[in-house]
DNA sequence: CCTATATTTAACCGAAACGTTAATTAACGT
DNA sequence: ACGTTAATTAACGTTTCGGTTAAATATAGG
């Protein structure tokens, strides 16, 4: 639902593409280009545009317009608000597991793609 | 449906959708069947049946049989690895916003709607 | 003004999501 | 065995999503 839904179904929707949480990820380091985005992509250019059309609807990133350029920055609020929700059910898993480590471990691989060329390969480790 | 992508794709696409999250909600409050979680909603059985698939496809909830009862209960995990997931940004609403009792009132607005009767309500809660 | 660069919009396509109703499977009670 | 209840699967339609290529827009700069 491109609408205006509810914040939090847009937030999710946005987070639910591998492609938009690489995307993220690499704002995590600072603000970035569409340009520069787009590059580790094998997506065509109209394709990030559009992500980043939905992750600029979601409020996940803004754009400032730079000259020819439209820098792109990390929103957190929005992630604020989906980590919020979430957190509703932490009493449900800290009654039952507590391993953490595996989860970071997860989510630093997902990083590492999203650095690398594919964002769309999930248990592509590679080495350099 | 979502093919055997990566997991965090498939939570936050379950995440993103309204009716779901009230499922998962109302599961916070105690395992249930199919038929006491379609209640409160307007739409068929059929359409209930297929969004537990989803999140017993993302691996949100568990179903056991029980008689002619399929009962239904949280199965946290994949949670936990979507807010770990989301973790990683803290420190960028930290170093930006601390107001934190906001979105624990829209999630609670959230809560609350889902209780009631419509799901699909959206909680337009600030302003723009 | 003209051109190159950066990015978006338009038009289109196939696949997936989400809803419906009708039919089906499974288990219970009598 | 039969009928009832619980839930799913089948078949179908509409809308949304994610991708493409081609065209449009905007800005910088010779």
């Amino acid at each position: 639902m491109t609408l205006d839904n509810d914040p939090l179904s847009d937030t999710f929707a946005a987070l639910a593409d591998p492609t938009r949480r690489a995307i993220l990820a690499r704002l995590a380091d600072g603000p970035a280009t569409v340009g520069e985005l787009a590059e580790p992509f094998p997506i065509s250019a109209p394709a990030v545009s559009r992500h980043l059309k939905v992750l600029e609807h979601a409020k996940l990133i803004r754009r400032v317009k730079e000259a020819q350029w439209r820098r792109c920055k990390l929103e957190p609020e929005r992630l604020h608000a989906a980590a919020a929700w979430i957190e509703q059910y932490r009493r449900f898993w800290e009654a039952q597991f507590d391993s953490l480590t595996e989860f970071i471990d997860a989510l630093k691989n997902e990083r590492d793609v999203a650095e690398e060329r594919d964002p769309h390969d999930d248990d592509g480790n590679r080495s350099t």
